[in-house]
DNA sequence: CTAAATATGCTCTTTTCGAGCATATATGGA
DNA sequence: TCCATATATGCTCGAAAAGAGCATATTTAG
């Protein structure tokens, strides 16, 4: 929110200097989570940094990295981030904005987690896809594999109308549970609005809406693991992309959510590039993210019209055609326009 | 980030069933605080719900309706809030969205409360402006009060060139404090980029930025509560508006943008209409929270070709002039459209 | 009855967006 | 070597949206 100019940023002043380790009776972080999605780009395939989750636990879902928020060892949420990221991953940390606060939802379920936390907070992390240099620990996991109905590079993908409508359809006709307020919504338009059913458009940006609306219907294994109303009545229930711990995948969705979003009115894409590249990249990388096939001239025209990007006077050669122009970002559009971004709209993908 | 299509949303079910009273030498919620911006437009004003401030202490600074969020008296984070806004001002809040997480920053100097947060989560909360009935505690105050070189509602406010200019021109000439990592982008720029100086447009969703820019400085009157290096050079430090405890009036300015920004893409004005309303005060809402005069036959246009309103026939007498129509919002764009908003875009106001 | 104020419909121009055509320059195999 | 093919890149055209102004309708205030 309030980091979009600097990029890099706020670093770790006097680490834990007013940090004894005296008063122990009273210990106030406990309870105070902070999690990290860490997102990068490697060939053509956004993934996520996790960490596999113990392997005696059963399931052994993965995890983002995380750890407990300790105001004495660290002066902001950010920096005690920083420092459980470096712990856990090996990975340096570059941009990085926070998403959302989540009071714990599937917490009774955690038998293996040593904090019980009662917020988490999330994090969202934009890196260039470093192979596996650098890293300690974790792995490079496509967020498509998390997220299979995300995906829309190759059309509308399979699972959307095999495993997901028909059964959507089906929790919709069930009524739903008495609560005192019903939502304001039914659940049939919630599930066409969501996933785009009967020519209703797709909205790409509404991640974490879908993953929730799954979650309710008692879809997501972790609804199951949560022991939600509803979620054991499936008799067939179809695996919906790999599940990870605690709310984890909830944190992810918010975080796709907000690249997807962010994209488009923040120069954000660029730190999920090395320092040159070509426009065709620049454009693989933003349609890695967004799913739609955008029109190649007029990505071009958009990304070098709005001053995004200038050329290095290098060129790509090996591309299998004719060479491409080098480009690098631009850095002054951050001095120029209040909010430069890859403005690019979806063609009318209807259904 | 969830609750779009909802509005009213999640309601408190089986409240605190899993919340026996024994577990007591575990305080996990110390440290975790709610805060609530609620606004409101009043009279073409936008105004905030605050409560004044113990009249005892030093500055007697006015706060936002907040309390610790307790696990096990409230389910989730928002109940919890809507609890204390109950306890605190008598008002049941209708709309409600997460805003941000801080690590309290000034906490230092807070005496007064009673609970030292770590973490303040807060909240922007919509609502009619009623005017004080059902208000137990608390006032409506103008949000530019706190920030009066928000207000463009009257061409650019004088504060800016008067005492805001020359003062953060100053604050550019001095070098910045050694720390390890330089911020990106130098204070001059980021005070041109802020306030729109030498010509640089303004935008009007940079609330936050502005306010920390001033903090940063040292200008704002939190910054010299606080002890802030810097803060207490300044021979002739105007008055920047009126400050608030802790950090509250962050909050409200995070809380300003977020409700500048949303406003175009999700029909969240409504929420701060009464059922029926003519076009001409719809827009003087929109104008209230954003600032700068929109065309007004181009404001019809756009609201009733995105179908966000319907006439309901009335029209609407002692106008002044012709009588004109009443119309009410149209609930079903939320099925209809993906992102629907009342897509103004300021006119080109260059300082 | 008239001036002033507001409401509302319509047009006109400029910009932006989506889409396609045409051309340039490389690679790789016949 | 030459040609098929793949990619890069410049340019144009039409549709849609946005910005701005004119004209007319219908009230209230005096």
């Amino acid at each position: 929110m309030n980091m979009e100019l600097s990029g890099r940023r706020k670093p770790t002043p006097e680490k834990s200097q007013l940090a004894p380790e005296d008063d122990h009776e009273l210990e106030p972080s406990l309870g105070i989570g902070l999690n990290a999605a860490i997102v990068a780009v490697s060939d053509n395939e956004p993934v996520a940094l996790v960490v596999r989750g113990d392997p005696d636990a059963i399931g052994a879902t993965d995890v983002l990295p995380f750890g407990p928020f300790n105001p004495r060892e660290h002066r902001t949420l950010e920096s005690g981030l920083r420092a459980w990221v470096q712990s856990q991953t090996g990975l340096d940390l570059g941009y990085a904005e926070q998403l959302y606060t989540f009071a714990d939802r599937g917490r009774h379920a955690d038998a293996g987690v040593a904090t019980p936390n009662i917020v988490s907070i999330g994090y969202l992390a934009l890196t260039q896809a470093v192979g596996h240099h650098g890293l300690t620990n974790g792995l490079w996991r496509s967020w498509y594999q998390y997220f299979p109905w995300e995906d829309w590079r190759r059309g509308r993908p399979e699972i959307i109308a095999r495993d997901i409508e028909p059964r959507l359809k089906a929790w919709a006709e069930k009524p739903a549970l008495a609560t005192s307020t019903q939502p304001s919504i039914a659940r049939g338009d919630r599930a066409r609005i969501c996933f785009g059913l009967d020519g209703t458009a797709w909205d790409e940006e509404k991640v974490l809406e879908r993953f929730e609306l799954l979650y309710e219907a008692g879809l997501a294994d972790e609804a199951v693991r949560d022991g939600r109303p509803g979620a054991a009545e499936w008799t067939d229930r179809p695996k919906l992309g790999l599940p990870m711990q605690s709310d984890h995948r909830r944190i992810l969705a918010t975080a796709i959510s907000r690249t997807r979003a962010k994209i488009k009115y923040r120069p954000v894409v660029f730190e999920l590039m090395p320092d040159e590249f070509t426009l065709y990249e620049l454009q693989k990388t933003v349609e890695a993210i967004l799913g739609p096939h955008l029109h190649k001239q007029n990505f071009r025209r958009l990304v070098e019209g709005a001053g995004l990007v200038e050329p290095t006077g290098e060129v790509k050669t090996r591309t299998g055609g004719r060479p491409a122009k080098l480009f690098r970002f631009r850095r002054e559009v951050l001095l120029e326009r209040p909010a430069p971004g890859v403005r690019v709209s979806a063609p009318p993908s209807r259904s």
